[in-house]
DNA sequence: CAAAATATATCACTTAGTGGTATATTTCAA
DNA sequence: TTGAAATATACCACTAAGTGATATATTTTG
């Protein structure tokens, strides 16, 4: 009965992880583990995402750093987003294009 | 003398074109040519810029959405951040980490 | 001290992103 | 209304960014 509260949680922890919820066993990345989920988009949720900030994909492209072939090719299904662009879109469609300005 | 104002406008961006000073001759991508200028970031600014915000490698890559190893290859200079991963170190440098959160 | 966390170091692989060109399609000014 | 400019679609070969894995210091901390 004399556990501290770090025991506690760091028994809670390992349980988490074994029963699948965590990925990660220890608490030195929990604030990153708190991050919002990054969500992937379909070729016509970006789509969407762009026309909701009224911009051409050559505009959409500038404001992300990447070329317009791109953005072309994510809203024709031929390539997605992933990593720090898919980050990029979330970011986009929680706080608008203008975040990126 | 009966010029408009557009035309003038027109001119002049034709000029800044010649002049080399403009990449585009056109005025519809206007706003997105007043973006700022995205920044490179040599390794060791890379390792600063993590550092100044108090997070490991693997706390900073969550934030970015890419994994460790991409950011351990930052900073020993045997990768470079280019287009969207660049944009969100630019954006981390002007705004903080937590603007990604 | 010992264990856990963090950092460094490679490496082969996948595929995102590039930059080019060519061709509709749409928009807008004369 | 008509033609030029802007925008969008489409395709392609290439480069290299990012991945995920593993193995090994190095540092932090209980």
């Amino acid at each position: 009965m004399n556990k501290t509260i770090l025991e506690v949680i760091n028994e809670t922890t390992q349980d988490l992880h074994k029963a699948g919820v965590m990925k990660e066993t220890t608490l030195r990345e929990f604030d990153a583990l708190c991050l919002p989920v990054v969500k992937t988009f379909s070729a016509q949720q970006i789509t969407q995402l762009r026309m909701k900030n009224k911009v051409s994909q050559a505009v959409f492209a500038a404001y992300l750093n990447i070329g317009k072939s791109t953005v072309q090719q994510w809203e024709q299904g031929h390539k997605k987003p992933s990593g720090p662009s898919l980050k990029l879109l979330n970011l986009i469609a929680k706080k608008g294009l203008e975040i990126l300005a």
